[in-house]
This record gives C-alpha cells, structure tokens and sequence, in this order.
DNA sequence: GGATACCCTTTACC
DNA sequence: ACGGGTAAAGGGTATCC
C-alpha cells in the first residue's frame, strides 16, 4: 500500500475486463506526475409509473436483470438493480437503479427497457468522466491524500506511461489546498499556407518557465541563442515531440491551436508519413469535431486559449476582434512583433531572423496571456467541476449545465436527458417576446440619472421560483403567478409552485456566493478574488440564456417566456413609478431606466431608489447605475422618432459613455467613427454644436481634397458563414470572392477588408459591390461614396438634434463649388 | 426601366 | 447546436406600374 498527495488534472478513460476505468493524470506536491486509476459504479435510471405495486416492480425488474450486450470486445451484463426514492423534476418518483458492466452500453440497455412500467430512463448521457466525478467526487484541480497499490501489475502496458507512479486507489480523502506552480508550455508554428497541411511548416516558438525556443529547418543570419537548427521539416516535428516529452507539461497552450496549430502539426506528420507521439503513452494528439476542431493529447491537457477568452471574457471586452494581437493589447499592454509576411521562397538573410523573434512573440504572449488567465481556468474549473481540456471550450450553456448536474445530488435529483434532435427542432421553432425597450424622445438633455437592475432575470427566477421543475398545470391556491403573456393565438398566464425547486435554489447559490466573491475581491484585490467573482458573474448571467436555449437538459420555453413576461413587468413599472415620483423619464431599455433630475437633488434620487427597492419582492434588487450631466438620444435614420439603443453620455468626472452609434460599430470605416466619435465628445462636453460643426466641414474638405490616408477608408465586415451560403452578394461577400480568387484562404470568421473605389469614366454608379477593391488594390476612394455612406450618416442625427441640417450645408456648398466652373 | 418595399446581413444593446 | 430577444442600418433583390 503506498500514499501520496495528489492533485488531478487530466481525466480519460479505458475499458478493462470490459469494465470503464478512469485514468487521471495528476501531481504531487513534489511535483511528481501521478498516474491514477480508478472505476466506479456504472449504473442509470428507470423511473417507475406511478404506484406500482411491488409485485409489477420485482417482475419488471426480473425483465431487466435477463438483458445483455454482446459487443466486438466486451460483453455488458446487468450487475444489480435497486429500488430508490428519487425526485425528477422535483417530483418524488420511485426509480430503478440499474447497475450495469459498460457505460457506453447504457444507452442500449436503456432503449431496450421500452416497457409500460417504465416511465423515463435517465442518466446514461452524462459521459463517463462526468459520471466518475460526479460518483467519487474527484474534482479536478483539488487536493486529495489517496492510497493503493501500483497498478503496474494489474494493468497490462501501464508502464508505457510516462508518470513516476501509478496507482490503482483505494482509499481518498480531500486535504486542504497546497502550492500548485503547472509546468507550461506555450507553441505557435509558421507555415507557408495557411490551408492546414498545404504548407511546409517552417519553424516553431516554444515558451515555457526559464525555456525559449524556436525550431527551424531554415537558415538564420546570425544565430540567436533560442534558435535550435534541425534538417528538415521531418526532424522539425520529431524535435517537436523530443523537447515536450523532455519537458513534460502539465498544459500545452497555443492560441486557436485547436483550429490551426495542433491539426497543421498532425497533417504534415502524416504527408511525411510519421508519428507525433505526444501523449504521456507515446499516443497522438486525437481530434474530434463539434461545432469546431478540438484536440486532445493523452496526459497533457492541450488548451486553445483563444475559446476560453471567447466564453469567459469576450462579453466583457473592448477588443473588437479576438485576434491574439488585439486580445494581448487589451489584456497586456503588449502586441505582435510587426512582421510582414512572405513566402518563404521571398524571404532572404536577416529577415529570417525577424521572422524567428517574431515567432518566438508570439509563444511569449500566449505565455503572458496563460499567466493571467490561469486564476479563471483554475476557478472555472473548480466551480464547475469539469476537467480543465472540457472547461476551457465550453460554451457558456455547458458552463451552467456542468454546475447544476454536479450539484444535483444535493436535491436528491435524477438527471433530465439531452434532447435529442427532434426535440431540438421543435424547440428551434419557438419563439416567445422578450424584453421591453422603450422609444426615447430625441434631444440633448442635462442632469441625468440612471437606474438598473443587478442581475435581473437570475433574481426574477430565483425571486419566483421559475424553472421547468417548478412549472403548475394549472393555477394553485398558493402560488406565483406571470402577468399575461401573449402567444400565438391566446393570452395565456404560467403559475410556478412555491415549493422550492432545485434550478432556482441552485441559481440562488450562485447569487450568493457571486455576492460574497465580489466582497472578498473588494476587501482582498488579487487574482484570484477577481477571477472567483468573475466566473459567478458569468454562470449567475447565464441563467436565462440557459433556460431558453434549445440543447440545455432544463431548457423550458414557458419558464423563458415568464421570466421576460417579468422583466416587462418590473422595467414598464420602474418607469411608472419614476415618472409618478416627477421625474422625465428618458429612456429604459430592458433592466434599465434613464430620467431627468431637473431641479431634484441626488439624494431624492437615492430616495426614490430606496423607495423602490422596498417595494421589490425576493432577492431582486434596483441600484444607481450612474448619475450623468449632459446625454445626447438621436433620430432614426428614417423619419423622426428617437432610435432606441443609441445614446451617448457624460458624466461627472467627464467619462463618455457611447453606445450603438456607428462609432463603436466596427463594420464602419475608422474615419466616420472618429469623427462622430470627436463630435459626441465635443458636444457632451461644451453644451452646443459649433466647434463640432466646424470641425465635420474641416474632414470634409480634407475628403475631397483626398488628404485622408487610405487606411482611414477601408471598411470591415467579418464574413459570417462559408461563401456558399450567401443568398445576396454584398460588398464584403463580393471582398471575399475577390481574395479567393487571389488564393487568399478565407472561411466563416474571417474580417474582410475592402474600400469603395472611384467608378471608372463613364459608369453608372449602380452597385456598390462592382466598386469594391481590396485594400492593397490600386484605386482611388470615392469621396462621394465616403462623403454620403460614412460621414454624413454618422453626423447627420446628432446636428439634427440642434435642427442643423448638415446636408444641406454641405450640398449647398458643392453647388456652389459647381457655380464657380 | 426606375421607384419602392422587402429581405438579407452585420453588429450593436441588454 | 453548443445562452436569449430587440433593434438599427446598409445594400441587394423582387416587384410594381
């Protein structure tokens, strides 16, 4: 028998005996790379109609015992059955728990138990990592003493894994948190293609603690130290797998690696007809395709950082792309080495050498990028209790979905299914009304306050207890009751028990400990407060969106359609009550209300606020979200109501606050979005619009005089799906088509960049899209087209809100300009 | 064949 | 397939007379 500490990191899993045994990958506080082995009762659910009488339940449950699965390598029996109480649903169900040899054969045995005692069958859809976990509750990233005995005897070919111990377990307990340092590497590769395997990859950075490097089969200048010469791509990948296997990692890091880097690897190992052997067992990195690529090394956890920024972080960013230059400003203050590239075959002496710094940059900055987010892998991880390879790609649903089915034990709770594909679709077909917005009065106002709600739809489920589990039939004497909700063809009105139901209480523990996390960040500011707050912030967002998607196990379009039937009901009544107290109400939309102070102070504002909250039932709560002086809501571009979503704010420490204007539109050219960037910033601050009017007739001149640098007037828009499924060729589209003609590899996902050009003599000024050019196209911009689709539209609102019509200025100018020939 | 309504598409807000 | 609905807006396309 021997012990050690340990901490698990990477979790998959073999058959043995045709038994599932759980393999875990882990360290020691020694820092000693453990190998785990592990199985545990493998068993689903068969819940029983309603008051079956004993004799019905033994009968069935002979029936059940009898089955069998016969597979190519292992044979599945029924091992045992057992009659629970269960709830489902948050009802009190009896249940048999069918224990049986192989998870992956519970699916089979579960479709052959159609029988009419048998109401459902649930729990074989978990994944067998899922279930161990749940089951032993060996979470990841968390520390345990564990004892057993080596597993080398037992298991044949185990001392093929490169671990120093291997242990079949027998006995674990959690042990307080110890220092845990993850040994790192971060890789990036540079091809010639960018098509994955077309290329011949030419070199690859390698970051880790104290350890740079780049390999090449290429020639440097003069040789830097990080340098490492191989003989030809061949060796490149061998080299590759010798220096990982000789550092051992615990994570390797690259950045849209899953989509690029790992697959271009495996695909120019196979055009040279040899093996990547990455894994701890000398396997190959394995790829396996959801909506994209991912891929998975057996023992190294392979993360793509770029998808756990997408989930964790993208919502809360400035960046306007995710691209790792952008992503590394944003979070570090750093950017990529400025680099341009060129085939190999055009690329001589020291810009090789260039191209080896650059290279190296960019493992560096997928290092640095590592360092910062650890904290959140590391707390995703923990809250949710998935393995850090499945929480770094998951979505934000999977993200919720993982937190409630590891809490559901704790209700006593049988697991609902997946849906399966019709169901989806039935569900896709849905649609309910969402949130309320309401029509600003266009103008520029003074004085303006703003409230919002925290939280609101996580605190209107947990405030009514709403969920799929908690829905009535029908109206009970004691319950919570939605306001009308209009539907197809009727009103209709949902009811929710007020017992209490596990989805709302699970989201109620999510708030509270959301609430303490972002006080222990207050009062202890560190990485990791801040990441434990952040990762409740994001799950405690997720809940409605989670609801009413169509893949979530809990998904219910009822509970969605009464949660936003709530958030209509508490915005419209916010606004009431704020109007009724004598306040302008200016704008709302969703969560929010915007109002003029006029001649009230701010501490009848917080009165009023005080007010409110009082009269706000459960956990929901109204706060200030800012007190502003000067806010500025425009026209429609069509006719003359206020566009909703679009403002701009001031506030009294002169802090802008835009939103929806084209400014922070990134499909706009960057010189119409600086300019009316300039002017709201002019105008907030200075009260009136001369300096702005002034300023807008200088950049047009500056326009026509062609004085506007190029990079100003291209336009981009990301390209949304694969250039086959475009029903109409837009400007973009047309862009897209132009650069695959030139070979340039483009797909869904790619920001196409392009500028309108002068129409050649004599053409009619048609479509737009017959003037597009590419940025590195020789043209000239046409003025016109900048001077009527860019600027004016961008500028034309706001000076109308001063009654100045900016069209007719300018295009009585050009009359004139006209006269004088 | 030109005006117009509608559709497709992207990107924002919350 | 891998939270949701609401909204603005440009530019292409279909349809009308």
């Amino acid at each position: 028998m021997i012990s050690t500490d340990f901490l698990p990191i990477d979790y998959d899993y073999f058959d043995f005996q045709g038994r599932n045994y759980i393999r875990i990958i882990g360290r020691n506080s020694e820092g000693k790379r453990i190998c785990v082995l592990d199985t545990c009762d493998i068993y689903f659910w068969a819940i029983l109609e309603d008051d079956l009488p004993q004799k019905k339940i033994d009968e069935t449950s002979k029936k059940i015992e009898k089955i069998e699965i016969e597979g190519k390598d292992r044979k599945t029996k029924i091992e045992k059955i057992e009659v629970q109480e269960k709830n489902f649903l948050g009802k009190k169900v009896k249940a048999l728990k069918i224990f049986a040899t192989n998870y992956k054969d519970l699916h089979d045995i579960a479709s052959q138990i159609d029988f009419k005692e048998i109401k459902k069958r649930r729990g074989y859809d978990l994944g067998f990592v899922t279930h161990y976990i749940i089951e032993k509750k060996i979470n990841p990233m968390q520390w345990y003493e564990i004892s057993g005995e080596f597993a080398n005897a037992k298991f044949q070919g185990i001392e093929n894994i490169d671990a120093d111990l291997c242990i079949e377990i027998e006995n674990i307990k959690k042990i307080d948190e110890k220092k845990f340092a993850p040994k790192i590497l971060c890789y990036d590769i540079e091809t010639d293609d960018l098509k994955i395997g077309k290329g011949e990859i030419l070199m690859i950075s390698l970051i880790g603690e104290n350890y740079s490097k780049v390999l090449t089969w290429k020639k440097p200048h003069k040789k830097e130290q990080y340098v490492e010469i191989v003989k030809d791509e061949t060796e490149l990948l061998e080299k590759f797998c010798e220096h990982i296997k000789k550092v051992s990692p615990d994570f390797l890091i690259g950045y849209f690696s899953d989509g690029f880097d790992l697959p271009y690897l495996k695909a120019r190992a196979e055009h040279h007809k040899i093996r990547l052997p990455l894994g701890l067992d000398g396997s190959q990195p394995k790829f396996s395709r959801g909506i994209s690529l991912t891929g998975k090394i057996f023992g190294i956890v392979h993360i793509d950082l770029l998808k756990f920024i997408r989930t964790a972080y993208a919502q809360y960013m400035q960046s306007e792309t995710l691209s790792l230059n952008e992503v590394a400003k944003e979070f570090l203050g750093d950017k990529k080495i400025d680099f341009k590239f060129k085939h190999s075959s055009e690329i001589k002496g020291k810009e090789w050498d260039d191209y080896f710094a650059y290279n190296l940059h960019d493992s560096q900055l997928v290092k640095n990028l590592f360092d910062k987010f650890w904290p959140d892998i590391l707390e995703f991880t923990r809250i949710t209790q998935e393995p850090v390879f499945e929480v770094t790609r998951a979505g934000l649903s999977k993200i919720t979905e993982s937190y409630i089915l590891h809490n559901l034990d704790k209700f006593n709770e049988i697991p609902e299914k997946r849906p399966i594909n019709e169901e989806i679709g039935k569900r896709r077909g849905i649609r309910v009304e969402g949130a309320f917005v309401l029509e600003p009065t266009p103008g520029m106002y003074e004085n303006i306050a703003m409230f919002d709600f925290t939280s609101m739809h996580t605190s209107i489920i947990i405030s009514h207890n709403i969920s799929s589990s908690t829905l009535l039939e029908k109206k009970e004497k004691d319950c919570y009751e939605t306001p009308e909700i209009k539907e197809k063809n009727k009103d209709v009105k949902y009811y929710f028990s007020k017992e209490k139901g596990f989805f709302p209480e699970l989201m109620r523990e999510i708030f509270e400990l959301r609430k303490k996390a972002k006080e222990e960040y207050k009062k202890n500011p560190n990485p990791i407060t801040k990441a434990r707050s952040n990762a409740f912030k994001v799950l405690s967002a997720s809940a409605h969106g989670y609801i009413a998607f169509f893949g979530a196990r809990y998904y219910s379009h009822e509970a969605s359609a009464s949660i936003l039937a709530f958030v209509r009901k508490y915005n419209k009544g916010t606004i009431e009550k704020v109007e009724k107290a004598g306040y302008k109400v200016i704008f709302g939309d969703t969560d929010s209300v915007a109002f003029l102070m006029k001649n009230k102070t701010k501490e009848e504002v917080i009165k009023l606020l005080e007010k409110l909250n009082s009269e706000l039932p459960g956990v929901m709560h109204l706060e200030l979200e800012n007190f502003y002086k000067r806010g500025i809501w425009v026209t429609k571009r069509a006719g003359l109501i206020g566009a909703k979503k679009k403002y701009a704010l001031i506030d009294e420490d002169k802090k802008i606050k835009i939103r929806g204007f084209e400014t922070v539109r990134r499909d706009w050219c960057q010189l119409a979005r600086e300019v009316q960037n300039k002017i709201i910033k002019q105008i907030l601050e200075d009260g009136n619009e001369k300096k702005s009017l002034e300023y807008t007739k200088e950049i047009i001149k500056k326009l026509k005089e062609r004085k506007i640098p190029k990079n100003e007037i291209i336009i981009k828009t990301m390209l949304q799906k694969p250039l086959s499924e475009y029903k109409t060729i837009s400007p973009h589209v047309l862009a897209a088509r132009k650069m695959q003609e030139k070979e340039i590899p483009i797909s869904g996902g790619n920001l196409i960049e392009y500028y309108i050009s002068e129409p050649k003599q004599g053409e009619k000024k048609k479509l737009i899209r017959d003037r597009v050019k590419l940025p590195d196209e020789k043209g000239d911009y046409d003025t016109d087209y900048y001077l009527e689709h860019q600027i004016l539209p961008a500028v034309e609102n706001i000076f109308q809100v001063f009654n100045i019509d900016i069209n007719e200025i300018i295009k009585g100018k050009k009359q004139m300009k006209l006269g004088d020939f």
